[in-house]
DNA sequence: ACACCTCATCGAACCGGTTCGACCTTGCGA
DNA sequence: TCGCAAGGTCGAACCGGTTCGATGAGGTGT
């Protein structure tokens, strides 16, 4: 079945089908006709590979991932899901590419085979040597977080140190004095991770703009962590009286840790930070939190590629977002 | 950066640097080594497109995932990324594609494009017309789930007739008299999707092997749902003791439920059945429950499918998994 | 010394599309 | 009536690899 075959039978050139497929020069209406009817009886659909050699495109994106060995949060999840469903819109096939901040032979092989047409890179941290790789390749790129320099380049991020300054605030006004920030784990701050310093700073200066006091605490991703994690602040800083998280991983760990001490929330302890939607409702009660918005940040990323890709010339955009924050049940007035 | 610029500068013909690289004729070591040095200071790596055209294979696999509207579970995200992560291994890319039960755009470009060497389905329905589809276009595929009559398919799948039998059966030694199913939601189920069906049967002959009165009920995946599910089973049949579910959404909405109807797990009531091992220890208490092994089944799909690709002619393969159940907290005497 | 074999290499064809330039009609205006 | 433009089609080149058959150089056996 391939278009040889179909100009054969259509009586016709290979070119002309070529031509009546794409549109790009005129055919009249009787052979497009007698064309389209071959095709529609045999099914024929081009050749991906053949078109993307003589293309030279491959209508193709790449989604770099975070290893399956590190879950990936919901939120991620959410995001890779809906980077395939914004691409399939544009008729973009997506590759997908696990790797770790080292660029992998994975990530090798789709960058330097030019299997793709562009890439969109998850997780970078503030001084990735993926993106320069990718600069080298001159292979169009999105970053999902920016590095710490981003002189002129393509990316989306949720704006994590004012999301954070809000929480503080917002905890600030409900009259709480003492406040901890749950981090993500020692590995990705020591890794560099931009949200995760973001957050940081962001937190404290907020902290400082208020006059209060502040911790922060590292937690690995996962519910266990999540408990000792709580119960190491209440034996260090048994003052505190709220917490302002951005690890969705730890929050059952947490959730299992107030039980036990049996804290309420928000009557005794509140709860807010960034969290995915659908965790902050699972969450018992329901927390007050913003919402990293993954399925528009999917949608912009992939625009964005798509520009980029369409004019490899255009001056760098970029987009910072700034979700509300979700007023649900988990922060109170300190009340101790 | 093409092959022919490779021999050009290595001062041997395009063929030449072709076997240098596949091995698949004896070369000379020293024009083997010449054109080593010119390919590593230029960074050569073939074209992926020129070279599939030319081997009439991808090196990728197609994984067809179920869209993105309707979320994806925690085990299928776990899936997912442990497929990428095999494949990986085997020096294999991988294309997603979302795609409902009927075959959409983005399916039929991978099927019909030869953009794949294989396909992995997940998510299968009972009759489902994707496979027919594959199997017109004679391009190796493995499923997730397996069909109604599997004549010589190739699938991996989870026996969860026999996990659901195990649990009742477990509920029953615990003493439990009036037990319930709480299974996934209605549409599901009259779609025919596999697990639901065969969990409510395995349910249903389980109990009526150990005498027990039983009754099952669909909740659609969500929290709000598992909330509404569980509050509608204690006023329809208030002497039911223990519920098992395939349910993983709507376990938050049930532990909500659960704390509001005062009612103790396991002292008041036990709950079981099949769960991704992550969620049962998010559970307060952590669920005793049988874990589905996304990670082994990623696994023996890509295997399946590596084999199946390599030797198309091969006889079909499967396996049926029986992961334990893990004994956790949630499941404990009938006490009333 | 000659035939013969092996090893290393080359040139050409091929995979299945796209695209460019050329060619032949046909229709229109001058 | 002639010239020219536009419409429709074709053949050939090209994209960047792989693979097959042919060729030449060098070594061996008789």
């Amino acid at each position: 079945m391939n278009i040889g075959e179909i100009a054969r039978r259509a009586g016709v050139s290979r070119s002309t089908v070529s031509y009546a497929l794409s549109g790009k020069r005129p055919v009249s209406a009787a052979t497009a006709q007698r064309i389209n009817g071959v095709i529609a009886e045999l099914g024929y659909r081009p050749n991906a590979s053949a078109r993307a050699l003589a293309e030279g495109r491959t209508r193709t994106l790449g989604l770099v991932i975070p290893p399956a060995s590190r879950r990936l949060t919901d939120v991620q999840l959410g995001f890779v899901a809906s980077v395939v469903e914004v691409a399939a819109a544009h008729d973009l096939d997506v590759l997908l590419s696990p790797s770790g901040g080292d660029h992998d032979r994975s990530f090798e092989r789709i960058v330097t085979g030019r299997r793709v047409d562009g890439v969109i890179l998850m997780e970078i941290l503030l001084d990735d040597p993926r993106v320069a790789r990718l600069e080298q390749e001159a292979l169009p790129f999105v970053t999902i977080g920016h590095v710490e320099h981003p002189g002129a380049s393509w990316w989306v991020d949720v704006d994590y140190a004012e999301l954070i300054r809000r929480c503080v605030h917002h905890l600030a006004d409900l009259g709480h004095q003492d406040v901890v920030l749950i981090n993500r784990s020692d590995e990705l701050v020591a890794a560099g991770y931009g949200p995760a310093l973001r957050s940081s700073t962001g937190f404290l200066a907020a902290a400082e703009e208020r006059g209060l006091t502040a911790h922060t605490v590292c937690c690995a991703d996962e519910p266990a962590a999540g408990s000792a994690c709580f119960e190491d602040i209440r034996r260090r800083w048994p003052e505190v009286t709220a917490a302002v998280t951005i690890n969705e991983a730890a929050l059952p760990g947490l959730q299992r840790a107030l039980r036990r001490a049996d804290l309420d929330v928000p009557g005794d302890f509140s709860i807010t930070g960034v969290i995915a939607g659908r965790l902050a409702e699972a969450f018992h009660p329901p927390l007050t939190a913003a919402d990293v918005p993954a399925g528009e940040m999917a949608r912009l990323a992939v625009d964005l590629l798509v520009e980029q890709i369409a004019d490899p010339g255009a001056t760098p955009r970029n987009a910072l977002l700034q979700p509300a924050i979700a007023l649900r049940s988990s922060t109170g007035a300190r009340r101790r």
